[in-house]
This record gives structure tokens, C-alpha cells and sequence, in this order.
DNA sequence: AAAAAAG
């Protein structure tokens, strides 16, 4: 009944740029959580608002919620942080997820925030801790306060999935102190700790903008001299990625190492694009049960990556098809009528190696890339930070270039003017092809998703990303071209030819496949890479993998897989690897494969993971925690528990 | 041996 009537009001107010609070199945979840619903600042229209209070169920709704950076100074913003905002960053109108997080935000209350990635969520909690640090200590506001700030007196902690988004939110917190006195700084792993140290402890630190890893060696380590006993505030960037196995026990670790809730009362933001249900019980130890909020909000220029990115699939014939396509997609963009804009691509593989192959195989087409004025970049985690952090950088800043890149970036990331996503393979799961999609299209730009999928893969694609607007699109040459077939055109020709040159300068990599992947695989690497013998899958794995008498599987080890001499990688720093975690120097064996993991078709029916092979490209298996969307869309079709009124709610399906 | 994140 409850929801039924949230869910009403929802569809009534639904206009323009209202905020809308949507009901979701995310909401029982978190029911307990909160013993009161104070959604009414979400409600933008008198109706909405009137209409919840007749039925008394919500409270009155107190004045409009502020909407302009420029107005903040009625919620006792300091006018510091508006000039900082308004002039010094140019921003005027906040956004809908702004809009709808900064003012609960402000009133101190923990929050969880359900928030598409998009631009400006960072400026969403930004700008709530950056007051509540200001409350407690007023003198922070002149730029030249007497105070020495503290490396062991930090009082809010921000915390990032990625190096990368840590700096990018340090950047964005730096330009929000600049006319304060407040000193922020940035922790990540992969860099000298002494240096950061040293600065931290020359310069102090009101702010902390943090990895876990770094944070939790900092905070555990008394030679740091780095502590937060008055912590004021407290956020998870991508809370759904740091609360998720492999992060958790970090989070939880850092947890104890800070002052508890009760003794230093602390605002908790949690802000994620999705809250999956095993990470709901978390979530309830990290906030305030009587002073929490859950915020959902549903932008109308963020649905972007499911309504205004047009989104292609593009289905190859091979896997030898896939760098040609690639190259079309990028020679197309360029000779196009109206190409003033120029082509900047992102192009995600699912595994290190494969980003590792493809950006040496299209450093090598020189001629093609050279012609085009566009630069290759690489990003992963088997990088060093500098490498990384030059690559995001020159990325950034490039007009024209191609960006081959892990999952690393896949979140948060802020490139500006990518023209172009490419996926290539399965993507892991909806959730992370949508966060890929999401790094165009941004601020207002146009931009287009590609999805490059071998036929055998289009099945589970389709039951893997329902309700999205996919398109077959069959406008491209290179993906059904058949090696050796000289009808094809002069310009598939060359891209064929480029990529074929391409590969004889690149050293051979280990592949491996997985059941019904293993003949496309096969026919790669024999007809287009000219390997005199399919690649090889070691005993263990095939054993491992139910993958012992799959046909067409050839067990044993590649040439790859011995020791090769060192120093072949000194063309460029993609050939060589430093392993930042391990320390180890691994330029002398690529051990990383060339591959996934998954399951043969012997496994569980739906549900846990009916993963079915993957290409080397493709796909690791499904995460087992089901995302918001795909719960939402599993319990949308039968009889859900609660009801769901007068919602009619539909399967979403695949659209191609 | 899925990416990521401490050394």
C-alpha cells in the first residue's frame, strides 16, 4: 500500500526536470534501515507534495530545494565554497542528482545515494562535506587562517574504487578549497608513500581523498602519523564497488581504525549507481539507523547511456574480424561528411591481456594510425601508476586518439569529448557495460556505444543486457569479411592487411579458450595470425575447466608460456610490465594468458551464472550478486511480494 | 588466470 501510493506519485509528478524518486524493489531492502521516509524535499511540485501529505504519509514539505549553486547560501553554505563553485568553476544550475543530494546532504543526515554515474556527482558530496568540515571549524574559511592543519586531524575521508577517480576527485575537491584554507590531499596506492608522507605532514591534511589499500596502510602504520580522531564525514565513491567482495574487508578494517559513531559523531555518504542486496547489511552497519537517508534519484539527462547514446552491435564473423572493425570504425569516423569532431575512442576488453595484445598489435599499423593523427593509449592495472596516470592524462588531453583499456576506467572516469565506446566481447555483466557506455555522451556531447560480439556470443549478450536500446547495425565491411576473399574493398583490405603486419611484429601471447570459442579462437590465431598450431591450454586449466575433450582443444604448453629473453619490450612501455602489487617484473613471460575463465555449458541452469564459455575477449563470469536492474527486472515479471500497484512493470528484453 | 586495490 505504501509503496504502491510512493510509486503513484512518481508517475503523476514525473515532468520536466523534476527529481523523481522512483519505487524500486531496492526499497524493502532498505526498509529497515530507515524508520521514517523524509523524501518530501525530493517532491518538486506543490501536488506531489500535497497529495503525500493528504494521504499521511509524508511530512509537509518545508521550502524548495535550492537548485543553484549560486542560492546555497539559504542552506548556510559559506560563501567561500559558492565563489569557488560559481566563479572560479563556472557552475550555475546544479544537476538533478546535485539538486537531490546536496540538500538533504547539507542537513547532516547519513545518506545513500542512488546515483547513475554521470557528471556531477562528485560536486554532490563535495560540496555537503566541505560544509560540514567548514561548521566545525569556521576559521578554515579564510584563506589564510593561522591554523596548522594536521595530517593527524583529518576530518573527512573520501574513498575512490580506482586510482584514477581518486585523483580525478582530489582535482575537483582542490579547485572547491581554493579560496579556504582547507588542505586536500590524495592517497593511492602505486606511489612513494614517504613522498606523500612528507607532504602530508609539511602541509597537513583537512581532507583525504583515499584507495583503501593506501588508507588502510596509512591508518595502521604509527610512522605515518596519519589519524582522523575527529572524523566529520566520511563517503564511498562507487559505494557498490567498494562494499563488494575484495573490497569489503578493507572497508571494514578502516572502519575499525576510525573513531566509532559514537564517539565522534560523523555524516556517512554513500553514493552508488547500484546497491545490490548482499551489500545492503553493510551498508546498515556504516550509517546512522536514526539519521539516514536513501536518496534515489533518476536524472533526465543520465538515463543518457540507456536513451541518447545510440548503441550499435556489430557481430563479427571471426575473431580475426575484430582489430579490422575497429580500425573501419575509426577510418569511417574520420572521413565522415561532418567529421569536425574528432574521433576519441575508448575500446574495453575484459581482461589485462587482452588490453595488454590489442594496444601492441595497433601500435604496430603505423602507417594507418600515423595517417589518422590519432594516439594509442593503454591503461591497466599490470601498468605502473606512472604509466597509468600518463595515460589518463595524455588521454585526457588528446584531440584524436584510441584509449584500449581494463575495467579500470569503466566508472567515474571523466574524459572529456569521447566520441566513441567500443566494447569488444561479452561484457562482464549490464551494470559495467552501462558504466562503460557512460564515458561518452557526457556533459551534454554526443557520443556512441559499440558492441563487437563473435555470433556464438550474441545469445548471452541478449540475456545478459535486457532493456537496453541495442542496435544490429550492419552498416561495416570488415566484421563479415572473409580472409582471402579479394572482392572485398581496397579500404577493408588495408585494414586487414595493416592489422596481419601488425601481428607479425607482436610477440605471440598465450591464449586460451573455452568450450564453443575455441574454434573461432583456433581460426585467428592459424588463418589471420599464421600460427603454425592452435593455441595451447595447459593440462591443469583443461581439467579444471571441463574443457579435457572439447573438440577442437589442443592440450599442452604454448612457446609463449617459457621464458622468453628479456628486453623485447623496450618499443614501448606496453611491452613491459612492472607488477606495482607484487613487485615482480613479468617482461619475461606474458603468464597473464590471454583469456577468461567460465564455465563449460555442463553449468548450473539460470540463476547463479549459466555463463557459457567466452572468448578470450570476452567475458569473465557474471558477477554473482545480482545487479539492482537485474533484480528489478527478475521480480518485475512474476507476482512480486509487495505489490506493485498500478505500476505496470515489464521484463526488460534485449533489443536486438 | 576477472578487474581492482598495499607492498
Amino acid at each position: 500500500m505504501f509503496r504502491a501510493s510512493i510509486q503513484r506519485q512518481c508517475e503523476n509528478t514525473r515532468s520536466e526536470h523534476l527529481a523523481i524518486l522512483r519505487q524500486t524493489p531496492l526499497q524493502p531492502a532498505l526498509r529497515c534501515l530507515a524508520p521514517r521516509y523524509a523524501f518530501s524535499h525530493l517532491y518538486s511540485t506543490e501536488s506531489a507534495a500535497a497529495q503525500a501529505n493528504r494521504e499521511g504519509e509524508f511530512a509537509p514539505v518545508p521550502s524548495a530545494p535550492v537548485t543553484r549553486f549560486g542560492e546555497l547560501s539559504q542552506l548556510g553554505v559559506n560563501d567561500r565554497l559558492i565563489e569557488a563553485l560559481t566563479r572560479g568553476m563556472g557552475y550555475d544550475a546544479m544537476t538533478e542528482v546535485q539538486a537531490m543530494t546536496i540538500n538533504p546532504a547539507l542537513k547532516g543526515s547519513d545518506m545513500v545515494a542512488q546515483a547513475k554515474t554521470g557528471t556531477g556527482k562528485t560536486l554532490a558530496f563535495l560540496v555537503p562535506v566541505f560544509q560540514r568540515v567548514l561548521t566545525d571549524q569556521p576559521d578554515l574559511a579564510d584563506p589564510r587562517a593561522r591554523r596548522r592543519s594536521s595530517s593527524e586531524d583529518i576530518r573527512a575521508i573520501i574513498l575512490s574504487p580506482t586510482r584514477e577517480l581518486a585523483e580525478q576527485i582530489g582535482a575537483e575537491a582542490r579547485k572547491l578549497a581554493k579560496n579556504t584554507s582547507i588542505v586536500v590531499q590524495t592517497a593511492v596506492g602505486g606511489t612513494r608513500k614517504r613522498e606523500a608522507l612528507f607532504k602530508m605532514w609539511r602541509e597537513g591534511c583537512d581532507i583525504l581523498v583515499a584507495t583503501p589499500g593506501r588508507l588502510n596502510d596509512l591508518l595502521s602504520d604509527p610512522e605515518a602519523k596519519v589519524a582522523a580522531p575527529k572524523l566529520q564525514a566520511f563517503v564511498l565513491d562507487e559505494a557498490d564497488r567498494m562494499l563488494d567482495v575484495g573490497f569489503s574487508d578493507e572497508i571494514r578494517s578502516i572502519q575499525d581504525l576510525l573513531p566509532s559513531h559514537t564517539q565522534v559523531e560523523r555524516q556517512t555518504l554513500l553514493f552508488s549507481a547500484t546497491i545490490p542486496r548482499d551489500v545492503v547489511h553493510l551498508a546498515k552497519s556504516m550509517v546512522r539507523p536514526d539519521n539516514f537517508e536513501f536518496v534515489q534519484t533518476v536524472k533526465s539527462d543520465d538515463v543518457p547511456t540507456h536513451e541518447r547514446v545510440p548503441q550499435h552491435l556489430v557481430t563479427v564473423q571471426g575473431f580475426e574480424n575484430i582489430f579490422p572493425t575497429i580500425l573501419e570504425i575509426l577510418h569511417k569516423a574520420n572521413t565522415a561528411q561532418d567529421s569536425s569532431v574528432p574521433f576519441k575512442a575508448i575500446v574495453f576488453f575484459s581482461n589485462t591481456a587482452s588490453v595488454q595484445f590489442a594496444s601492441e598489435v595497433f601500435r604496430k599499423t603505423p602507417a594507418f594510425i600515423r595517417g589518422s593523427g590519432t594516439h594509442i593509449y593503454e591503461i591497466h592495472s599490470k601498468l605502473t601508476q606512472g604509466q597509468r596516470t600518463s595515460s589518463a592524462d595524455y588521454f585526457r588531453r588528446a584531440s584524436s586518439a584510441v584509449l584500449f583499456s581494463s575495467d579500470v576506467t569503466a566508472r567515474g572516469m571523466d574524459f572529456p569529448n569521447v566520441t566513441d565506446v567500443i566494447q569488444i566481447g561479452l561484457p562482464p555483466d549490464r551494470d559495467q557495460y552501462v558504466h562503460r557506455v557512460g564515458r561518452t555522451g557526457r556533459a551534454g556531447n554526443s557520443g556512441k556505444g559499440w558492441l563487437i560480439l563473435a555470433e556464438q556470443e550474441v545469445p548471452e549478450a541478449r540475456s545478459r543486457l535486457p532493456g537496453l536500446p541495442i542496435k544490429p547495425n550492419d552498416t561495416l565491411e570488415s566484421p563479415k569479411h572473409v580472409l582471402g576473399d579479394s572482392s572485398a574493398s581496397g579500404d577493408v583490405s588495408r585494414f586487414f592487411s595493416e592489422v596481419s603486419n601488425a601481428y607479425q611484429s607482436v610477440p605471440k601471447s598465450s591464449f586460451r579458450a573455452v568450450s564453443d570459442v575455441i574454434t573461432l579462437l583456433n581460426n585467428w590465431c592459424l588463418r589471420a595470425m599464421g600460427w603454425a598450431e592452435t593455441p595451447a591450454v595447459p593440462p591443469k586449466i583443461a581439467q579444471n575447466r571441463n574443457l579435457a575433450r572439447a573438440p577442437g582443444i589442443r592440450i599442452g604448453f604454448d612457446v609463449s608460456e617459457e621464458p622468453v629473453e628479456r628486453g623485447y619490450g623496450n618499443r614501448g612501455y606496453g611491452n613491459r610490465g612492472y607488477d606495482n602489487r607484487s613487485g615482480r617484473d613479468f617482461s619475461f613471460k606474458r603468464d597473464d594468458g590471454f583469456e577468461s575463465r567460465g564455465r563449460s555449458e555442463h553449468s548450473s541452469p539460470r540463476g547463479g551464472g549459466n555463463f557459457r564459455g567466452s572468448t578470450s575477449f570476452g567475458a569473465r563470469a557474471p558477477s554473482n550478486r545480482n545487479s539492482f536492474e537485474d533484480r528489478f527486472a527478475s521480480r518485475a515479471g512474476g507476482g512480486d511480494r509487495g505489490g506493485r500497484g498500478g505500476g505496470q512493470r515489464y521484463t526488460p528484453r534485449a533489443s536486438f
